[in-house]
DNA sequence: GCCAACGTTGGC
DNA sequence: GCCAACGTTGGC
């Protein structure tokens, strides 16, 4: 790990994938795909393996981050773009340059108690991550060392 | 279901 | 290059 480990956050909507999916996936492994947009695919690429990950459900009651994965495969192209038949795939996408990249990530650990945005919120030292901004739609997201911490004292601490 | 806050597309 | 129209995300 030369430059250090990094830390992410991804959405994923519980209902299309979640983090259960996700530890039942074989080899609890699984590759990111479907992004569409530039500034998430940009992060994608900038990720390196052993680089940590919050796993967040987006469109749930409530919305939470609920645990952890691990990247354990850098940027490839997203298969998903040359499908036809894929709700992602972009005729625009040239296979000699492939727009999408995915990662694979791993399973790491469910928190005992999903950290919902209001728990978040109330937490002073996470005051600008990008996750609570009005308006954040970012799906792929840094997530500063800072943040990475208080989030797992956070997780510790709030069990119910 | 509503709608604010985006990002993308395409006419000009 | 501008920007209106459109489609999507995601909290509420």
């Amino acid at each position: 790990m030369a430059e250090g480990r990094h830390y992410w956050l991804m959405k994923s909507e519980p209902n299309a994938f979640s983090i259960d999916d996700l530890a039942r996936s074989p080899k609890q492994t699984t590759s990111w795909d479907g992004v569409r947009n530039y500034q998430a695919r940009n992060f994608m690429r900038a990720m390196n393996i052993g680089d940590q990950v919050l796993f967040y459900h987006s469109n749930a009651q409530p919305p939470s981050v609920v645990g952890i994965a691990e990247v354990v495969k850098t940027a490839y192209p997203d298969a998903t773009q040359f499908d036809k038949k894929d709700a992602h795939y972009d005729p625009a996408s040239d296979p000699d340059e492939p727009r999408w990249d995915v990662v694979d990530i791993r399973f790491v650990r469910k928190f005992a108690a999903p950290l919902s945005l209001d728990q978040l919120r109330e937490e002073a030292s996470l005051k600008g991550m990008e996750l609570l901004r009005k308006g954040s739609r970012l799906s792929v997201q840094p997530v500063k060392p800072t943040e990475w911490n208080a989030i797992l004292r956070l997780a510790r601490t709030h069990t119910d």
